[in-house]
DNA sequence: CTGGATCCTCCATGATACTG
DNA sequence: CAGTATCATGGAGGATCCAG
């Protein structure tokens, strides 16, 4: 298979889908990447492979049920690998697949622009607010 | 003000705040940002200045309630204007401001990741199934 | 046409306890 | 250590009605 055929698929598939549409299963997928737990999950990961452990402890506030169903539904989207390690005690491993990192730099884009615009959105708001 | 400036600001809020601490307001933006329908509707925006009913109409499946509420926090956060023509009907446009269209283009790459990765994840998805 | 206000429902999420 | 199972609940979000 030629490199083209990749993108020509791509480009099929943009064609094929259109995420503002409720039922379309993109529209499903962006809604499913559109969460809070997903971008900094995803980011996290992007530093390498962590432990379950090193991630709950990297990603501040999240509740071991919905670091496990994140990392659960990003599997199953080949988003992210888990490799079991089976020794005393177990030990679990994730990390980005390569269709995984290729979104995290996307969101790592948002990530970024949330820290370095929080200036200006609170300026906003106090504009707003007293208004 | 040079352009250094705004970026040395930027540079400087990077350090200042962190999204991984459940506490730090960018956080918080982060969290806001990360909803489908913010997303959906920032995209929308991005062709250009829309009426509410067309939004509404682009943004298929979203309620009234949560298109308001949503376009609420947008402008209040500083991402979109709402411009008001006193007419009968009223007629309302709304717009990206500069630093809502900024934020816009990294979510329009989202959007179109989701588009051009469909198939890759249903893969993906049965295979995880199948097991 | 563009919402504001209300009510109501259900689901996502958190807390807790338990296990290989 | 890395989860699973269960239960409880707050709040997101939909439906409806009304108004400028």
């Amino acid at each position: 298979m030629a490199t083209t055929t990749a993108a020509a698929r791509r480009d099929q598939a943009r064609r094929d889908y259109d995420a503002y549409l409720a039922a379309c299963p993109s529209r499903m997928l962006l809604d499913r990447i559109s969460d809070k737990w997903v971008s900094l999950v995803m980011v996290a990961l992007g530093e390498g492979t962590l432990r379950y452990s090193e991630l709950s402890r990297q990603v501040a506030g999240v509740s071991q049920k919905m670091l496990t169903q994140t990392l659960r539904s990003l599997e199953r989207d080949g988003l992210v690998e888990r490799r079991v390690t089976a020794s005393v005690p177990v030990r679990v491993d994730y990390s980005l697949t390569p269709l995984g990192n290729s979104l995290r730099e996307l969101m790592y884009g948002v990530k970024l622009w949330a820290e370095s615009h929080m200036e200006e959105v609170f300026v906003a708001r106090e504009r707003y607010d007293e208004r």
